[in-house]
DNA sequence: CCGCGCAACTTGACACTGACAAGATTGCCC
DNA sequence: GGGCAATCTTGTCAGTGTCAAGTTGCGCGG
């Protein structure tokens, strides 16, 4: 509309600039703040445009839908996960890293859990869930057989279910009496002892 | 607005009658299929109006908010949950029960642990929550220490930090390639059995 | 038996949201 | 330098939650 000068770099006389540069990253940090503070319910599209500084309509071409930039968090944070998960030494450390991603990235885990809120058919969202899934797998093979019992699939299951719980229990403060300002890491590893100890 | 002379129990010619007789509970259970059927995010007021016949403001009147529709589910569901707790001989039993629960009741269970949905200081929702809370505690109580180390509330986290992500998981779907076909309370029997084993 | 208060329900309105369509702007590549 | 495609805007529509004010009729006290 206005036929301002302004440069590529220089926002014109509405306060903004035509094209943001790098709106798709803006978008996402906006919406990992909101959905950490708020939760995913809650969380608008139009809220995020008005945080980016862009019309209200913007999103939609970086992320379809509001189901697209949730589906777009979620295989951001199954890759995170899947590399914080490569970094462990043992499946006990994967654990631990594994509530620390969740503590870390409460966002990304919120949403990577809430299938109701994804394109769960997404092909993005599908291959970095299948990397994430075999950096576990990988975890749990590496522990010798008289640690973990004869079924590999079965001790997967039960790491996956004790971090996962712990996880979900500590983000949704259903831990704060019986944790209390201990640290949740050193608390699960004694869980994580408790689970896989060598056979007596 | 018709002056109609139906009765109590008679529609009116608009096909419904003035007092639904028991909206409350109608509303109730249409928000518990429509949750099972499409997640708690997609839950329309409106909707469950139009299902249980009524004006779009009917549901305001028992529950004053979504987030109070909700908070209710929620309650609801603590309560039969520590019920059903309760009804457990031991602790690996009480486990299999909590995800049978999950199964069984997947909308309560999906919205009991959705804090941003809910009003978290509701008093029936805490007072509900905390008697789910003591029926889990008395079940870890309950079993000798030899079988579970020296430190109760340890074990009680991680009794339901394995239940809680196991049946969380399977709901979300993220199992159904490990467990396949086979009966997922005989897995968890399984898992509690990894957890809890006399000292060797 | 009657009328009256109060709970249950309706109608109407407002602001907000997600989604779509069509136009404006601009970086970029030949 | 010119045009093309990506990026962003403006405008619009149906749907939603929530509040306010009016209607209806159950049930209770007389």
């Amino acid at each position: 509309m206005s036929s301002s000068k302004a440069s590529a770099n220089e926002k014109g006389p509405t306060g903004r600039r035509y094209h943001h540069g790098d709106l798709r990253r803006a978008i996402l940090t906006a919406a990992l703040d909101a959905i950490a503070a708020d939760g995913p319910s809650g969380l608008s599209l139009r809220d995020l445009a008005r945080r980016a500084g862009v019309s209200h309509a913007a999103p939609a071409h970086h992320f379809k839908d509001r189901a697209g930039l949730l589906t777009a968090i979620a295989a951001e944070g199954f890759g995170l996960l899947a590399t914080a998960l490569r970094e462990a030494a043992d499946l006990k450390e994967a654990g631990v890293r594994y509530v620390r991603f969740a503590r870390e990235h409460p966002a990304h885990f919120q949403v990577m859990f809430a299938p109701d809120l994804l394109r769960t058919g997404d092909l993005e969202l599908t291959t970095a869930r299948a990397l994430a899934g075999d950096a576990l797998r990988e975890a749990v093979t590496a522990v010798p057989p008289e640690g973990r019992g004869a079924d590999a699939r079965l001790a997967g299951v039960a790491a996956w279910s004790l971090a996962h719980g712990f996880a979900t229990l500590l983000l949704g403060h259903n831990l704060d009496g019986p944790v209390g300002d201990q640290d949740p890491e050193e608390v699960f590893r004694e869980l994580a002892a408790m689970l896989f100890r060598h056979a007596g």
